[in-house]
DNA sequence: TTGAAAGCGCTAACAT
DNA sequence: ATGTTAGCGCTTTCAA
């Protein structure tokens, strides 16, 4: 592998020359400067990152890291910003956390803090207090941070309107009885959860339920974890012991998917029977027989502001950003759609 | 961010010994390897990996370069190498190629050959020949190589032998007028072709019609894009032409599910009139309506495969290798099963 | 068993 | 406009 060095005695000047010339420094004379892109073409010479992030301390890399890899919502972010932080000319790398504490903590000391000049992280078990004393003071942008608390920048998903949104859709489509399944309604109680994902998906259902005038209690709230087994045998119980919805609103996509499959067991019909709506908008949920109605988040405006919520902080650990400017923490709220399909279609 | 020489001030060491301390080399001394460790601790010192790989030229990270994150199969895929890696050890960064030769080459080039000891890489639009002028001599293994000049060690998925066993099964389920959706006939003409992912499982259907003796002409191969929504539309346009088959292999699972949807759009029932079989394994396939009989690539098995072989050239690279030990590349094909659900039942 | 010292490839302050 | 030089944090000979 060609070093600077060798560009630099191959362009007939020196390595800090070179060095120059190939970050486009604006020092160096545009002769020099052909010079020595020819030079690095014909080597086929590429920076050593290592060598330039120990010394610089930037790699133009950034991280994410999130729960799962393997799961439609996540794979699809990652993916979102991926292609965002491209545009940028910034490089990604993802890992996966397992939604294991342990992982978490590798990755934020071993990779993501020494190999990114910033990180987009999902934190599942691991509290931005901790990822202080982690996080080795590079940027750090948080996705559906829960603590009150804003040490981070961060995006969130639109939990509380998308709900309202949904809640609202299927009392349009005509349901009065309306379950909501993927969360224990005794979160309620625990204000360490009241501002999770489910916590504020399920404020967000019951500020609709509020509005419209509809009554509800704990029977209305169905718990099953968030994939797709789960979802399908939690919906084999309830059909089973008689208890009936005419709408149900499903927390994930991914819970909604498992739900129709558990119905279509029961001969339950979708949406005759019960109206079915979803949250996230994976892809899957477009060909599903029925298709299913959902909350899309709008990944790409997730992409968007996160990218840019980093990137000003990599211009700020730059210094690339004027004296006076406001450097406090900022939270925002990805966008997001309802997008009508059959399985609510009646 | 505590360095090496403060680790080694607490405890009262030279750089080197604490070095040494910390990853436990058998010269220094228990009492003063615990004193180095209790001091690293308090500091909360992490090794820097530039400083490390720059020194050492190895980081214990690996990676791993598929097509698309967003897309069930390579996801799933990901999931398991990091898995895997993770058992052994290794921290894994993924990274998405975006089916893009120029990406595919930026991140060879920028990212995997510089931060990462490995990379295991499913190479789309890039030659073998390329990839020797871009990956830095570093360990490369490649998934689904198509060159039949074996320049890496390589991983293939079960296609021959699974796709010889998804028509048999069509078969076994009396279909007789069997359909192969997502491969173009005409690739049996193009030699480059003929090793390549779709020519291969396309070579092993063919096998099962000869030996069972089915008469299939290139009227029985149908050709569309790998994702759901042509998928979809091709079926739309095969059922609307009046062309039926009793039994129908799709290349992929992703095509499948498109399939199954474009079925349900026109009335065809399946497994009644026409049963169809996938092949990939992915998740969805088993909550899908009709569930989806498969062939599932043993997501585990290729996995444990990848990481055996890298981890061996790991090992060379290391020199923690016997004198006269086989170098040769290695070419592994990864277990499959055949997954009977709804969509074949009959 | 431990320490001293060199140097991986690069960048940036400083000098010319 | 270009060159000289120091040094990022670590590992690894070599010497003690």
């Amino acid at each position: 592998m060609a070093t600077m060095t060798d560009v630099a005695k191959a362009a007939g000047v020196s390595r800090a020359t070179a060095s120059y010339a190939l970050r486009g420094d604006p020092r160096i004379s545009p002769a020099t400067a052909n010079k020595v892109r020819r030079a690095a073409a014909s080597l086929n010479y590429t920076t050593n990152l290592s060598a330039r992030s120990l010394r610089s301390g930037r790699s133009g890399v950034i991280g994410v890291a999130i729960f799962e890899l393997d799961k439609p919502y996540p794979s699809e972010m990652s993916a979102a910003i991926s292609r965002e932080a491209a545009r940028h000319g910034l490089e990604t790398i993802v890992q996966q956390t397992s939604n294991s504490k342990e992982r978490e903590i590798s990755i934020l000391r071993k990779v993501t803090s020494q190999l990114c000049d910033g990180t987009i992280f999902s934190p599942g078990n691991v509290s931005p207090e901790e990822i202080t004393a982690l996080y080795g003071g590079k940027p750090m942008i948080l996705l559906d941070d829960i603590s009150d608390d804003p040490l981070f920048d961060c995006v969130f998903t639109p939990c509380e309107a998308g709900a309202e949104a949904a809640i609202r859709h299927l009392y349009e489509v005509g349901c009065r009885n309306i379950g909501v399944l993927g969360v224990d309604y005794r979160i309620l109680l625990d204000d360490s959860q009241a501002t999770s994902v489910s916590g504020r998906r399920l404020a967000g259902a019951l500020k609709a339920f509020d509005d419209l005038n509809i009554n509800v209690d704990e029977r209305n709230f169905v718990h099953t974890l968030w994939d797709m087994e789960h979802a399908r045998a939690t919906m084999h119980r309830l059909v089973d012991s008689g208890r009936m919805f005419d709408g149900l609103f499903c927390l994930t996509d991914t819970v909604a998917l498992g739900a129709l499959r558990g119905l279509a067991d029961r001969g339950v019909r979708v949406p005759d029977d019960m109206a079915v709506i979803g949250f996230d908008g994976i892809n899957e949920g477009e060909y599903s027989i029925p298709s299913l109605t959902t909350i899309e988040t709008d990944l790409d405006d997730l992409a968007k502001k996160a990218i840019e919520l980093l990137s000003f902080r990599l211009d700020v650990a730059n210094g690339d950003v004027p004296e006076g400017t406001d450097l406090s923490t900022r939270r925002l709220t990805a966008d997001f759609r309802l997008i009508e399909r059959e399985s609510t279609r009646r």
